[in-house]
DNA sequence: CCAAAAGTGTTAACAGTACACCCATGG
DNA sequence: CCATGGGTGTACTGTTAACACTTTTGG
């Protein structure tokens, strides 16, 4: 594909060297614990906003630009990913949602960020916590994250990925990754209800869950939910 | 907001010095020009990829990171927009669609690019490929592009636009992007026809543009549209 | 008059909302 | 037996898809 013509071309654009920005992944990680919408929060422990709440993130790694060309951003984002939460690689949904790159939103220099969000299931959250050590990573409930005090522009990005998942809870299934393998209906109608912030009525929510269940996109699994009360049927989903 | 010990931090981190990544910002600049979706490609003239077709854009002005942080992305994508199209500033939607950063993408090294796409009225298009040489730019349509000849991963960066555009039109008002400012029902029509690529229902759509002029999103504008047929009444986008 | 596009109306199927009600279980 | 959540049913409403139909124009 690289001919000689490509080739000079090639060398005279290493030469010219534009400035270039630093380029970082940021990471919105959500759960849902005890029927609320959590986001992952690191306390950060050098300046700039030292002290501060920020989301878990690093810099991609670029090689050198010749021989090695560094990892892909999808790559960066599941390697931060497993640094900063000790999850397993395949256990987490992980999709980019924007970039930021606004002049002047980090104070060490124009830094542009690639940030992804992932959903975390709820039986896998308490090990996040309990890997890194507690002081310095937290589950913090969304809708009582004080915004203001988040690090650089994280705020606009949190807020940015609370819309992107309102939105696509219609018509994507990511409420199954935010459920444990398998589920009632009730714990997926909460999920529903943490994510959209509001109640849903529980008759309505079993007749779209029975139409999923039709459609194959579920399918019931055996056993059964002990809670204390009537005992609740259980499904799983069925990925394909 | 920075402090002394911010500032030794800073120092220090900017001494450090990772390897950067050169950062660019594409375009899939689309159109509808006789009921067909087109796209603006340009014909590169240097290598990597001479000759071959490719999406307008260029590198991102980053400034030293010191004095001058440089532009924004947005601004970055719209200053591209302007020198490629020379179309008037604010003419045009203009929105951030994806950033490609795969390794390997770019044979000069490593270059992420972040992908805008664009939406120009018809009675603007004309204009550009006035302004440029007509050898250069060419609204090109989307359905008989042959994809595989397409510069970098361009092919991709389409293809995830095209499928944007298509989402947003559901439930977004962006086909008023791509109307003249007044427009028949027919002809708004003829828009969403040509981004889903089948036939519409002439009857149904009327009766959801109906709903849209009760709901005070259009309303009718004085005149009528002269076709050669029975003359259509024409009709205003309402910004808010 | 005819072709073609503008514009109106009708119907059946379907999906969402609100609400009433029965069932199974642990305390 | 009773409070609670699991589970069923129903009436009403609005939206969509499919299609038949009338009206207005230029040629």
């Amino acid at each position: 594909m690289i001919d000689a013509d490509d080739a000079d071309a090639i060398d005279a654009w290493r030469a010219q060297q534009y400035p270039r920005p630093a380029l970082t992944v940021d990471l919105v990680v959500f759960t849902v614990l005890d029927a609320d919408l959590k986001v992952l929060l690191i306390r950060r422990g050098e300046a700039p906003f030292r002290h501060a709440w920020a989301l878990p993130g690093g810099f991609v790694r670029v090689g050198d630009g010749l021989a090695d060309e560094g990892e892909d951003l999808d790559a960066a984002a599941q390697r931060e990913l497993v640094e900063e939460t000790g999850l397993p690689h395949g256990a987490v949904y992980l999709e980019q949602l924007y970039t930021f790159g606004r002049a002047g939103r980090d104070p060490r220099g124009r830094v542009v960020t690639v940030a992804y969000y992932a959903l975390v299931r709820p039986d896998l959250a308490p090990l996040v916590t309990a890997g890194t050590d507690a002081e310095h990573a937290e589950w913090c409930s969304v809708a009582h994250v004080d915004r203001a005090a988040l690090a650089f522009d994280h705020a606009d990005i949190l807020a940015l990925a609370v819309d992107r998942i309102r939105g696509k809870l219609d018509y994507a299934p990511i409420a199954f990754d935010l459920v444990p393998a398998t589920f009632s209906v009730s714990e997926l109608r909460a999920v529903h209800e943490a994510i959209k912030g509001e109640a849903d009525d529980p008759s309505n929510f079993r007749r779209r869950f029975r139409r999923m269940v039709e459609d194959g996109l579920i399918e019931q699994a055996p056993g059964k939910r002990i809670t204390g009360r009537r005992p609740a049927a259980v499904y799983r989903f069925v990925r394909r």
